[in-house]
DNA sequence: CATTGACCTGTACAT
DNA sequence: CTGCGCAGGTCAATG
């Protein structure tokens, strides 16, 4: 496939939004919605095959939201020296636009755990709860699906290591097999009402509230706070982080959240889900 | 509201 | 080798 606008493929999918791709022999390899995406970029041509089933151009410029008007973007939101670094140095990163389920269950899984333990823990998931599938000799598994995790027990769902997460998840789960529309029907909703949706499910804060408004629901005013941001925030404001007597972080406050996300909105503006993905990506790219 | 502590787990890093 | 801090936070209990 031919791209219209300028991606960074690598930038998409190594910032941190995803968790389930990897790459190998230069092919990076995902599992999106049941399906086994096998993609690669040269220039400004993005090859990609899909198992069991093929998928469209459709589906793969909507998944890396090749419909969004990165230039337009990046333009509205390049407001500070430290944003603009970022731009120049990830130019071509775009948000990912996740399946609402996937991304929630990822997201409640990723609160106080690094990447790499979110990775385990999502792939523990899926390979107790969800379905194989073999391409070329190698068995991936899809993520697992709402039945299954609301029929499992809070116990063999704490074998996947997921820890003091496993109540909320197979809370959630039951919660949406006994109103599959829970979570659809949010999708009318303005942001600022789906957050405090989203926030009433067992798990969910601001920071996993955001993450799901943005992802999964178009939200790109969206704008997720972790420690990071957090520091980056500070430092573009000139302020300093609150801190204890004995020097270390004091812990984010939902009011220090919501006045700090609020900020970045005015800052950035309505595009400023797209304004984090690349401050989160630069704060923690080591040569910076 | 602000503060505090507990919470699963795996890895990093110092002792 | 053992121990301890921390990682893309959230919740419940207190003042």
């Amino acid at each position: 496939m031919k791209l219209e606008s300028h991606f960074n493929l690598d930038y998409t999918l190594s910032c941190g939004q995803v968790f389930r791709w990897g790459k190998a022999n230069g092919w990076w390899y995902g599992i999106v919605d049941g399906s086994i995406l096998k993609v690669r970029q040269e220039g400004d041509e993005l090859h990609f095959s899909a198992y069991p089933e093929d998928v469209e151009d459709e589906f793969i410029k909507s998944y890396f939201r090749l419909d969004d008007d990165l230039t337009n973007i990046l333009r509205i939101i390049n407001k500070d020296a430290t944003i603009n670094k970022a731009i120049q140095q990830f130019n071509g990163l775009r948000i990912v636009r996740q399946s609402v389920w996937d991304c929630l269950i990822s997201y409640v899984c990723a609160t106080n755990a690094s990447i790499a333990i979110i990775e385990s823990m999502l792939r523990n998931l899926s390979e107790m709860f969800g379905d194989e599938i073999v391409v070329n000799g190698k068995a991936f598994f899809s993520f697992p699906k709402v039945k299954k995790l609301a029929k499992a027990s809070v116990n063999k769902i704490k074998l996947c290591n997921v820890g003091y997460r496993a109540r909320f998840l197979s809370e959630i789960a039951k919660q949406v097999e006994n109103n599959p529309n829970l979570l659809e029907e949010l999708r009318n909703s303005d942001y600022l009402k789906l957050r405090d949706e989203l926030r009433s499910l067992p798990g969910v804060g601001p920071k996993v509230a955001d993450c799901v408004s943005l992802f999964a629901f178009d939200k790109l005013e969206a704008f997720p706070i972790d420690v990071w941001i957090r520091r980056v925030i500070y430092q573009i404001k000139g302020a300093a982080i609150p801190r204890t007597k004995d020097g270390t972080e004091k812990p984010l406050t939902v009011s220090e959240y919501t006045e700090l996300s609020s900020f970045a909105r005015r800052h950035y503006g309505k595009f400023a889900g797209y304004a984090q993905e690349y401050l989160f990506y630069y704060i923690r790219s080591k040569d910076r």
